[in-house]
DNA sequence: TGTACATCAGTGAACGCGCGTTCACTGATGTAC
DNA sequence: TGTACATCAGTGAACGCGCGTTCACTGATGTAC
C-alpha cells in the first residue's frame, strides 16, 4: 500500500494532457455519449472534480479534445502529401487523408465540428482548425478552374474542395456513401496552372 | 374540471403523429440534447410512458422524427425546382433547398444523419432518405462531366453532388462557411447534354 | 539556510436533477357470438 | 340487441443510474524575507 502511494504521487504532473488523451481514448472505444467528466477522470485514475482545475468545465475539456483532434486531422492530411510533387496527386492525397481520418476516428471527427459540445470561439480551437484548413488551402493554391475570373475565386475554390471532402467524409461516416471509393474517384478534373 | 376531462378524452386519437411533431418542435426550440421521452410526452400533455406503446423506445421515436425530417428535406429541395426548366438552374435550386433546410433546421438535420440517435436500418427511414436522395439524383441524371466515360459515372456524379451540397450544409451549420454564399457560387461548371 | 505563508492541484462526500424503464393499474374500444 | 371478453392506449408512482457541481478539506509546491 505504502508502495502504491509512493508510486502515485499526489500531484499528477501532466494531468491536463492525460485528460485529453483519456478523453480521446474513450471516444475511440465508446463514442461521444460516453464522454463524461467522471469517465475521463476515472480513466486517468483521478477524482472527477480534478479536471475543473484545468478546464473549468466539461465543455472546456471537450474543446481541448477537439483541438487535439484538429492537430491529428492535419497530420493525416500531411502524411500522404509529403512524398508527392504533382499538384493534383498532392491534392487528392490530402483529401484522402481527410476522409481516412474521419473514417478511422468518427467520434472524434464528429466532436470537432459540433457546436453542441465545443466552444467554437475558443482561440486554441480556432487556431487548430485554421491550421488544418490551411493544409488543404495551401495545396489548392494555384488550382485553376472554370470560374477563376470571378471575385474571390480562390476562397470559393477552397470552399468547394472543403465541401466535397467534408461532405464525403460525413456521408461515409453516416453510412450513406456505399462502398469506400477513394475520393479521387468522385473528384472533378481540376487543372493546375503551369 | 369535469369540462377539461370531457375535452381531453382518455385516448389521444393521433398520439403517434403528435409525438413526432412535438419532437420536431423541441428540436427547433431547444436542440438535440433537450430531446427526451419525458420532454416530448410533456409537450403533448401525455404520460411519459405513453410513447412506448407506439415507438418502443426513445430511439424508435427519434428514428420516426428523422424520417419525417427527410420528408420535409425533400420538400425543401422540390420547392425551388418546380418552376424551372433549365437543367443547371434546377440543379442549383435543389441544392440551394438542401442547404436552406440545414440552415433553417440544424438540429433536425443533424439528427437525420446521426447513427448515434437513429436506427439507420429502419425501413421507413431508409425509404424516406432514399426519396430525398432521389430528388437530387433525378435532376442530376443526364448531367455531363469530365469523367462520363468511367465506370459508374452516374453514381459517382451523384455522389459528388451530394458530397458538395452536404459538406457545404454541414460547414455552414458549424459556422465554418463564412458569409452565406448561394451554393451556385462554389459549384463547378457542369455541362448538360443536349 | 530556514521559516512562514500563499497558492496551486487533487480529494471525496454530498447535493439535486433528469433520465429511461418497470410495474400494476384503469379507461376505452373492438369483436365474437 | 346485448353481453362477455380480449386487446389496446394511457396512467402515475417508484426504481436505480450517472451526471455536473458544490463544498470544506488536505497534500504539495513555490516564494518572500
Amino acid at each position: 500500500m505504502q508502495d502504491h502511494a509512493a508510486r502515485r504521487p499526489y500531484h499528477h504532473g501532466d494531468l491536463k494532457n492525460a485528460l485529453v488523451l483519456a478523453g480521446i481514448d474513450i471516444l475511440e472505444t465508446d463514442g461521444l455519449p460516453a464522454l463524461s467528466l467522471r469517465a475521463i477522470a476515472a480513466r486517468v485514475g483521478v477524482s472527477h472534480t480534478a479536471p475543473k482545475n484545468h478546464f473549468g468545465s466539461l465543455r472546456g475539456l471537450l474543446t481541448a479534445i477537439a483541438t487535439e483532434g484538429f492537430g491529428r486531422h492535419a497530420a493525416f492530411m500531411q502524411a500522404g502529401v509529403s512524398d508527392l510533387s504533382e499538384p493534383q496527386a498532392r491534392l487528392h492525397a490530402a483529401m484522402e487523408g481527410y476522409v481516412r481520418f474521419a473514417r478511422d476516428h468518427p467520434a472524434l471527427f464528429s466532436l470537432m465540428f459540433s457546436k453542441e459540445h465545443c466552444e467554437m470561439t475558443d482561440p486554441a480551437l480556432r487556431m487548430a482548425s485554421a491550421e488544418s484548413y490551411a493544409v488543404l488551402a495551401g495545396i489548392a493554391r494555384g488550382l485553376e478552374w472554370d470560374k477563376a475570373d470571378t471575385p474571390n475565386a480562390q476562397r470559393r475554390t477552397e470552399l468547394l474542395l472543403w465541401s466535397i471532402v467534408h461532405g464525403y467524409a460525413e456521408l461515409s461516416i453516416a453510412g450513406f456513401a456505399g462502398e469506400e471509393l477513394p475520393i479521387a474517384a468522385i473528384m472533378p478534373d481540376f487543372r493546375y496552372r503551369a
